[in-house]
This record gives structure tokens, sequence and C-alpha cells, in this order.
RNA sequence: GGAGAGGUGGCCGAGCGGCUGAAGGCGGUCGCCUGCUAAGCGACUAUGGGGGUAUAAGCUUCCAUCGAGGGUUCGAAUCCCUCCCUCUCCGCCA
């Protein structure tokens, strides 16, 4: 949620945002209903304060012990014109909340503009892309040969476009998982959060997984979403709170399973480990002061690099251009890891600053003084990885012709000393 | 799941139909006092929204908010209903 008073102040800069967004959004309703909002807030608010002030010359009255009869008719009078005025206006509040809900982020100037992913912005590539003198297989095909992947097993156990590890595949995601969570709370000052998996709907508001994305979510019977990213829950860690300005930053970080319906998605990208309706992923996410926002996202994207880095895969850095950036963002960068099997770059990572988007949502504020007045704080968050995928490109990266996949030796230690997957003896 | 108790400002806690946006305390800010420290004294100290004025902050006025939503009433923190949450006890369970 933005900032309502852009509305009436600034619509022409929210303008551009949507236009450079390619998305849908009429923003002359919103105007219209702002506007009218006001107006009817003026005439409710005089009704109130003549009612409040009737009322208070009836209590002195009765007090006294004279007749106050008539006042109470001319009050019940005022009561109910009130009334139909309170109602009118409760619904176009009603109107202007839900059209703010679906109003996406203004994007910040530096977000390179652009229509779709063609037009994200590479930033730097880094690592060796691994020369292969056979062809490399993908990862879906060798973890099933090595029989630490089993597709037909989940769709069994679960449906399509579930997966299950088994054996030193399932060693191996956890390896990873316990990896990201070591490196991030001791060296790089996170503090770890296990949260509930399921999240209700204020929080999912909170993050604006609400109300525009539903479809994306796995709702139960009782009203509860599956989480679809750690975000959820951490970005709620301190909803309705207000903040001391030396409790920021907060550094959280997460594991969780991710669960995402993804209803429409289909096609190549969903071969394998890449698009799934339950993946595990550790999750990183700041609180901080909104000066020190670009700052703590830089941090926060190096973190994230560092596991690829320690990991040795090769990667690079994406500025995602406005059309190709999500809802809720103000800027995105993707971390993206080479598959040579597939010959692509895939997200293993998305870290992006929301600026008060979120925190307005979720009303976490902060006094930038202990006398000054609450200010919503900055958000951000990334993936710090998302270990399905980061399992794939090392199945991808690490193989040897023989079929055996080479561990990587900062994971070792995490798998008792483990230094290869090989194929099962024929 | 059953039974009981409760949810009030940054925190604790009083209030149980009108003069209560809310006593008192803690914490905080500023000032005074004290040759360090501690203590003491005084003032100020909720949030959001609309309007006026000034636009760097500010000042002023009105409205709303005492878990959420509805109801009764001229008037609700206070009475009634529904829901949510917390605590205690019982049951079930990894």
């Amino acid at each position: 949620m933005i900032d309502r008073r852009l509305i009436r102040e600034q619509p022409e800069k929210i303008r551009a945002a949507l236009r450079h967004r390619g998305y849908e959004f009429d923003l002359d309703e919103l105007v219209e209903v702002e506007k009218r909002r006001r107006e009817l807030l003026a005439i409710v608010e005089s009704g109130r304060a003549q009612r409040n002030a009737l009322s208070e010359q009836i209590g002195r009255l009765m007090q006294e012990g004279s007749d106050a009869q008539s006042l109470k008719q001319k009050a019940t009078a005022l009561g109910e014109e009130l009334t139909q005025h309170e109602e009118e206006l409760g619904q176009v509040e009603e109107q202007f909340e839900a059209l703010m809900l679906e109003l996406p982020n203004i994007p910040l100037e530096e977000v390179p503009i652009g229509e779709s992913e063609e037009d994200n912005v590479v930033v730097y590539t880094k690592g060796k892309i691994r020369r292969f003198d056979f062809t490399p297989v993908g990862h879906w095909e060798l973890g099933e040969r090595l029989g630490i992947l089993n597709f037909q097993v989940a769709a069994k156990q679960a449906g399509a476009r579930f997966a299950t590890d088994v054996g030193a595949g399932a060693t191996l995601e956890r390896a990873l998982i316990n990896f990201m969570l070591d490196t991030h709370t001791r060296k790089h000052g996170y503090t770890e959060v296990l949260p509930p998996f399921l999240a209700n709907e204020r929080s999912c508001y909170g993050t604006a997984n609400l109300p525009k994305f539903e479809e994306d979510l796995f709702k139960t019977t009782d009203g509860l979403y599956l989480v679809p990213t750690a975000e959820v829950p951490l970005t709620n860690m301190h909803q309705d709170e207000i903040l001391t300005a030396d409790e920021l930053p907060k550094y959280y970080t997460a594991y969780t399973a991710c669960f995402r319906s993804e209803a429409g998605a289909a096609g190549k990208e969903t071969r394998g480990l890449i698009r799934v309706h339950q993946f595990h992923k550790v999750e990183l996410m700041k609180f901080v002061k909104p000066e020190e926002s670009d700052e703590e996202l830089e941090k926060l994207v190096q973190n994230a690099e560092s596991i690829i880095q320690a990991l040795e895969l090769p990667y690079r850095r994406m500025h995602l251009c406005t059309g190709d950036m999500g809802f809720q963002p103000r800027q995105t960068f993707d971390l993206e890891a080479y598959f040579p099997a597939m010959d692509r770059w895939l997200e293993l990572s998305s870290c992006s600053q929301y600026g008060d988007f979120q925190a307005r949502r979720c009303n976490t504020r902060y006094r930038p003084h202990p006398k000054a007045k609450p200010e919503f704080v900055h958000t951000m968050n990334g993936s710090g990885l998302a270990a399905g995928r980061t399992m794939a490109a090392i199945i991808e990266n690490y193989q040897q012709e023989d079929g055996t996949v080479v561990i990587p030796d900062v994971l070792r230690p995490y798998m008792g000393g483990m230094a290869e997957i090989t194929p099962p003896l024929p």
C-alpha cells in the first residue's frame, strides 16, 4: 500500500509507474473515490460534532433535573440523517480501501524501464561456466538415475509437480538448508526463526499476497493459507508494533517449506525441481530505517550471493525491469545460476526492497527519536537461497561423465564427509 | 474439544452509561537542583484521519479509536450479541 496522500498530490507519478509496469488500473476512479471520500467525511464529521454537542447539553440538563425531551427529539432526527451519510461513507471507504490494495508499489527511479524478462539488465556475471566434454544430463534425469529424486513416488504421494528427495538427495537438500542457515546466522548476523508454515489472512494481506494473488496460494478448509514463502511470517513478525530506533536494523532468516499453487504456469521450466508446488527455501528478511534501505539491500544481496559463491556455481545478477518486477517491490535483483543441461540461467534468489509498502499493510513502525512520531519502517527480503533449485544447480554443474555427482566442499561436513553421490550398481 | 478468567496508551494498571482520550505508576523528553554517581523537584509525553493556517518543521480545530465487528441509547471503554486472541484447569495428541 502506498501513501494515500500521493493519490491527490502526485497522481502523475503513480500514472507513470503504472505505465512502466504495464499494469492495468483505473487510476481516475481511485482519484475520484478519494475525493468523494473526503467530501463525505467532512459532512459526516460535522454531523457528529453537532450530535456530540447536543448529547453533552442533554447530559447537563438531565443532571440539573431539567426536561431534555425536545433536545432528545432533535438529536434523534439528527442521528437519522447522520446514519444515512455514514452508510454512504462506509461504502465509499470500502471501495477506496479495495482499490488501494490493488495498487502496486512505485518503482525506484534507478529501476530499468522495460516490458518483460527480455529487458532485465545483467549487472554482472561471476564464476566459471564449466566446459563439458560430454553432454550434461538434466538434473531431473540424473537425479532419478542416482535414486535421489523421485517424481513418480511424489506423484503417488501427492500429485503432479511435486518432488520427493530420497537418500543422499534428502541429505543434500538438508545439508544445503543447514549450511545456509549457519552462514546467515553466524557470519551475517541474522536471527534464526522457525515460523508456522500456515499464515492467516491478515498476514497475507500484509505482504500483499492477498487480495490480488489468492489463486497462487493453497488455502486450508479453516481459512488459513500455506505460506508461499517465509517472507509472509517474517514480514509479520512486528505487525502492529512500534519499534525503537536502536532496535533497527533487524535481520531475520528462516527456513520454511514454500507452497505455491501456480495454477496457470506450465511449459519447459516446469521440469524437475524448477517449478513445483512445494519447495524449500531459506529466506533473508530485514526491517530497516528508510535512510538505510539501499545500503541494507545491497548487503542482503551479497549475503545471498555468498552462498552461491561458496558452492562455486556460475551465476549472474539481474536488475529486474519495471515490467518484470512483482506487484510489491520498489526494486528487485535476481541471482540466477547457470544450468548447463538446460543451457539456461534460472533464479536461485530474488531480493526485493519494498520501501514502506508492506510496513503500511502490516502496520510496523518505529520512532526515529524517543519523542518523535512513529514512521513506517522499510522492509526487504531475499531468498538465501531456494534449496531445491540450488540442489538442481549442483546436480547439473557437478556431474561427471559416469553419472556421479561431486559434493561441493562446503557441504561435505554437513553430509558426514560424503564427497560424491554415485549411481547404484547395475 | 470442554470449563472458567481476561484483552484499556511505549509498558503496567484503574475505570463498568454523560464532566474519561481515559486516574495512578513505570518508561521517555526537556528544564531546575545537586562540585562525580545516585536521589529529588517541575513541565511535557497515544495513534490515525479531515479542515484551517503556515509549508522546513509548526500551530489550531473537528472526527474516530479502550481486541474486531454488530446492536441498545440523545450519549458506550462501561450494557447486549457474534467472532478473534491470551491465561488457568480438564480431555486428546507428536
